[in-house]
RNA sequence: GCGGGCGUGGUGGAACUGGUAGACGCGCCGGACUCAAAAUCCGGUUCUGGUGACAGAGUGUCGGUUCGAUUCCGACCGCCCGCACCA
């Protein structure tokens, strides 16, 4: 620039005006069934849950993902990009114990912040569609896809031993037990006996993990944990005789994926809760005791460190139906009921636990794996659990593992003492809590009818308002009168269900709702078949299981009971990394706020006090540690395009990124420098497109039209940190004087109206600006399409080849693209004389664009 | 323990199917402007030696394949994530 005048660029007054005029041209509405034959593309991110105030990590979800929808659109998609609230959960019900509040007032006031936050991201989304999952509109739907899973055969009511959290007096599904402690309370789990409602989602396993091979945009590793999460197992159900019934049972069946090794059966163990064990336990006090010691252990956190195994000898005994020979039967504290058939069979041989188990208790140790049939080991240290030679093992001695399996299934088959059965580790999903702030489950209890589904004249069952939270437990079972119901069926007495629904139900169709939000039905067909499934979703890796899982499912249970016409709803999926943070804590050990801290050469200080303050790892963000950065804050200082910018500068976007202020002021900066940038060049004379374009002008369109094509395939790519860089690459060739010469005058403005485009999908509000200094009157970025790359200036004439002498670089050459061997090898050798002078050219390798290499050795 | 991933300058990170390692940002150093500072602009910045052209080393460590390895293979070291008595 001529002159060195620091123009700032207000964003002040800029972010709100350009928002407005986003608003008012309602350029990110979308139609629930749209008719501008344009292909579709929704863009989603996973919705929050209103705690408050926005923080960091909804600032890098909610702009990667406005980044995908503006460069969609732009592209010339119809995109949906809408935003709500996943409104249900305990939080609230804690803040009305603590504030006296209603959860319901208390969750709408967070809401109400929130949005005026996200608003002033100016993020591009489609506002008429927002929700709140706590809304009866939403959670009235709810309500009926509920019953309508409950006559599709999908739901179920049992008594079932769940994951009692004693602190905050609820059920937690097994997902939810972290080490044996609740996942949010973090008190230790115990068992408790419920009559619940289930969804069967273990109908759908098979199909849940055969669905994860149609989703290539999908991160592997989701797929993976998900894969290990349904947990597939062949194996086989093997039943072996007891010598003497006891209680009336005859048999134990076992299930094993090593049917292989029952010639090296040395006990059978079950379950402490096996009902074998309770019938033993009867006559025997010491049996007893062992499974009361047992359940004591349950499944804390102590229980799995212990790690010690643990039997007791009932004295019973089994026949093994291949070999005729019978065992001992034990009860084992490390065989689990809820898996399998809750026994197994111990092979010391083939499996690990059993090794330790049959070594702690001088069980024998028969040898029926080897390495091969030359190499049968003498004694065991350790089991032998990989691949192998089966020996020992009467028929199927000489087999390998794999061969062996279903010659022994074959042959248990034909004894009708078992049979091949495929096994899943996921269980059935329990949906009922214990509390008040949910979606009442629509169900009526009638002491003759039995549970009767609440009449759809009556839904929805809304929660009510007057509640108290002065003591533990459900709320709403205290109510005094919003539980006394007549029986639908018989009009007597009756009591509507209680409980409400785990809060991962309302997550499980939000992003069908969205596409026709205010239907009268759950879903519109015509809208949500045009609109799912969902082109791009992005959040957090926390999800990877609980919520991505139970939403595959509740999709294919939608479309089974015609809610929707497709099984997956996530085409496409990006999880984010987190947003982290130094950590400081002072000389007491609290922790501090980095507004609190000051940086000095002699380390760093408390702000106030001049203390010395120890920094501490980069960690997540969280209000425990204090290491958090407040989002309004930065937007009150920087503005809403340093926030954005800055998130997606440096980091590809699926790792975590550290904030840091030298970052922030960095993105700061380049907002500033890049629309002095564009006003100097809007000032520059405008030339005429001239007839061609020759060195500077040329060099500049090439790179102008090359960063195009680099930025788009950047953002197909979820790389946002590489299309920043080249913005900033052509930002900087555009700096310096302005030039005499017309043709590089016209690139200079080609060069600058292209990145207020390229900008756009990161930065709009300045995009907007420059946009307007550059060409008033010709609209709106956002309603501007996206640049195209010219192909003519793709190509390169000339390219930079390298030349080695033995594998090392000697020398550069300017080459005509795609010089052959018989043009590049002349003028290469000519390049690096010296460092072939005196030897002898043993090889000549010619790339073409990439390498000339020439093998020598001494003349 | 099982499964997956990752180790590149002071720093965050680039590097297409093996082909000039370190793009771009941050930081730092120097310069311009200024009485001065801030802001801004320009230049430099992997390490070692040399004023310099240049030479040598270099992508966790050790080996291998190759004309050529950050990239492929093997072993090891370190870090991170997920799951965890799943038969």
């Amino acid at each position: 620039m001529s002159d060195t005048e620091t123009t700032r660029y207000d964003f002040t007054t800029a972010e709100p005006h350009w928002q407005a005029a986003w608003e008012a041209a309602g350029l990110f509405k979308a139609a629930d069934t749209p008719a501008t034959g344009k292909p579709k593309y929704y863009v989603l991110e996973m919705f929050p849950y209103p705690s408050g105030k926005i923080h960091m990590g909804h600032v890098r979800n909610y702009t990667l993902g406005d980044v995908v929808a503006r460069y969609k659109r732009a592209s010339g998609y119809d995109v949906l990009h809408p935003m709500g609230w996943d409104a249900f959960g305990l939080p609230a019900e804690n803040a009305a114990r603590q504030r006296k509040t209603g959860p319901a007032s208390w969750t709408y006031a967070n809401i109400a912040t929130m949005r005026g936050e996200l608003k002033r991201m100016g993020l591009s989304l489609d506002w008429s569609r927002e929700f709140a999952t706590c809304d009866p509109a939403y959670y009235g739907q709810q309500q009926k896809i509920f019953l309508d899973f409950w006559a599709g055969g999908l739901v179920e009511r049992r008594m079932s031993a769940v994951n009692w959290d004693p602190v905050d007096h609820t059920v937690l599904a097994n997902e939810q037990v972290i080490d044996g402690r609740g996942w949010l309370s973090g008190a230790p789990v115990e068992k408790k006996n419920l009559s619940q409602w289930f969804l069967k989602i273990t109908d759908y396993a098979e199909d849940l993990l055969e669905g994860l091979k149609d989703l290539p945009r999908w991160p592997e590793r989701v797929k993976l944990m998900q894969e290990n999460w349904i947990g597939h197992s062949q194996g086989a159900d093997v039943t072996f005789a007891l010598t003497a019934p006891v209680g009336g049972i005859a048999s134990v069946t076992v299930y094993t994926t090593r049917p292989d090794t029952l010639f090296g059966m040395s006990f059978l163990a079950i379950a402490p809760e096996h009902p074998i064990a309770r019938v033993v336990a009867e006559s025997s006090p010491q049996a007893a005791a062992f499974l009361a010691e047992c359940a004591a252990q349950g499944t804390s956190e102590a229980a799995i460190e212990q790690a010690e195994k643990k039997g007791f000898d009932t004295g019973l005994r089994v026949t093994n139906p291949l070999n005729g020979q019978t065992y001992p039967v034990w009860i084992a504290n490390f065989v689990l009921m809820d898996y399998g058939t809750g026994a197994i069979f111990g092979c010391p041989c083939g499996d690990e636990r059993d090794f330790e188990f049959a070594a702690k208790y001088a069980l024998p140790i028969p040898i029926v794996v080897a390495p091969s049939v030359d190499s049968i080991p003498e004694k065991l240290t350790k089991a032998l659990d990989g691949e192998g030679i089966i020996v020992n093992s009467g028929f199927l001695t000489g087999l390998p593992t794999a061969q062996a399996k279903p010659a022994a299934i074959a042959e248990l088959e034909r004894l009708g003492a078992g049979k091949a059965v495929q096994n899943w580790r996921l269980r059935d999903w329990g949906i009922s809590r214990q509390r008040y702030w949910g979606c009442p489950i629509p169900v009526i209890h009638c002491a003759a009818c039995g549970p009767q589904p609440v009449p759809a004249s009556q839904l929805p069952v809304i929660l009510p308002q007057d509640v108290t939270f002065d003591r533990p437990g459900n709320p709403l079972d205290h109510h005094p009168s919003w539980k006394h119901v007549p029986c639908p069926q018989c009009g007597a007495a009756a009591t509507r269900e209680t409980d409400t629904f785990d809060t991962f139900v309302d997550s499980s169709w939000y992003f069908a709702r969205f596409t026709a939000p205010h239907a009268a039905t759950p879903t519109n067909l015509a809208a949500v078949n045009h609109w799912l499934p969902v082109d791009q979703y992005v959040g957090g890796i926390e999800h990877a299981i609980l919520h991505l899982l139970y939403a595959r499912f509740f999709t294919r249970a939608m479309q089974k009971t015609g809610h929707v016409a497709l099984a997956e709803p996530f085409a496409g999926l990006f999880t984010q990394g987190m947003v982290t943070h130094e950590s400081y804590k002072d000389t007491q050990g609290n922790w501090l706020y980095p507004e609190e801290v000051v940086k000095t050469p002699e380390g760093a200080k408390h702000a106030g006090t001049g203390e010395p303050v120890t920094v501490g790892r980069i960690e997540k963000m969280s209000k425990s540690k204090r290491n958090t950065v407040d989002p309004g804050v930065i937007i009150d200082r920087f503005g809403a395009d340093t926030a954005r910018w800055f998130v997606l500068s440096d980091n590809p976007p699926e790792r975590d990124v550290e904030w840091t202020e030298s970052g922030v002021l960095g993105a700061n900066r380049f907002v500033h420098r890049l629309y002095r940038l564009a006003l100097a060049i809007a000032a520059e004379p405008r030339a005429e497109t001239p007839e061609t374009f020759t060195g500077e002008a040329k060099k500049l369109r090439q790179l102008t039209h090359r960063t195009i094509a680099a930025v788009s395939e950047a953002l197909d790519n979820f790389t946002f940190n590489l299309a920043v860089a080249r913005i900033y690459e052509l930002s900087g060739a555009l700096a310096g004087a302005s030039p005499a010469d017309p043709g590089l005058l016209w690139a200079r403005f080609e060069a600058i109206e292209t990145l207020a485009h390229l900008i756009a999908p990161m930065m709009p509000h300045l995009a907007e600006e420059i946009f307007a200094a550059l060409r008033p009157g010709a609209g709106l970025v956002a309603a501007n399409p996206w640049p195209k790359a010219d192909a003519a200036y793709l190509t390169v004439d000339e390219v930079t080849v390298a030349v080695q002498v033995n594998g090392k670089l000697r020398g550069t050459v300017l080459l005509p693209a795609g010089a052959k061997a018989d043009v590049a090898l002349p003028i290469a050798k000519q390049a690096v004389a010296s460092a072939l002078l005196g030897q002898t050219i043993v090889k000549e390798i010619c790339v073409p664009d990439r390498i000339v290499n020439f093998v020598v050795k001494p003349a």
